[in-house]
DNA sequence: CTGAATCCTCAAGGATACTG
DNA sequence: CAGTATCCTTGAGGATTCAG
């Protein structure tokens, strides 16, 4: 069952391939909001302000199918769902952090380098 | 001729505006490509392998935008351009190492996952 | 050799309505 | 409450052609 029959091509550096899925427009923002603790959906739809169910949905089933959440289904009613990190998510975030200090500190430089060259080189 | 005159909530968070624009399909590529050394555009065309001249263009425009690539023209024929990182590029692969490094690590472990969730959730 | 301009395709993102 | 299904729009990625 491993299926591993040939090596493929698809993926010749994991890290595109985990930015790819990671560097969407939110999967970051729910494992950050994630972070401290175990949180529900309508409260992480609440916390991200403005996404989607659609998105959030989509989202977490990809960060779950990946390994950095899990999900936990309480058979309530009404429903119940908790997600939470796995040591792999919370082990993702400490790498993460380091960039997004990173982003914090050159942030103001990025967007001056950027404004400056679209004023010499408009439209 | 700042042109803020007023505050924008376009980019909340530093992370996400860098992220938008290093975590495309080839940004990361390139800059890990000219880490070692200065190099032609031909010659990135040709490292990079798959990479068509189209996006390899707009790619190094958008680093030499927000900073991170340098653009060299030596008024020559035929035509030479070098690109070098700056400072900030430099900088830049600093955390992103980190983030590389883990994700060499981790990257069999997320697809078997992948696969493990497909497989109990198929189509 | 180095790119810019044009055109095309496909998938990410999202609004909305429906379901258990 | 917590989703899924459907439909739509936009733009990233890319092949090709033209230009300095």
């Amino acid at each position: 069952m491993a299926s591993d029959a040939s090596i493929t091509f698809e993926q010749p550096c994991p890290i595109r391939d985990v930015l790819d899925r990671i560097g969407d427009k939110w999967s970051l923002l729910v494992l950050e909001a994630l972070e401290p603790e175990a949180k529900r959906f309508h409260i992480l739809m609440r916390e991200l302000g403005d996404i989607s169910k659609q998105m959030l949905s989509r989202t977490l089933r990809k960060l779950e199918q990946d390994g950095y959440v899990h999900r936990t289904v309480f058979a309530e009613v009404p429903p119940r769902v908790e997600y939470k990190l796995t040591s792999q998510g919370r082990s993702f975030l400490e790498p993460m952090k380091s960039l997004v200090a990173w982003a914090d500190k050159h942030h103001a430089g990025i967007v001056m380098a950027r404004d400056r060259f679209t004023e010499s080189a408009p439209a």
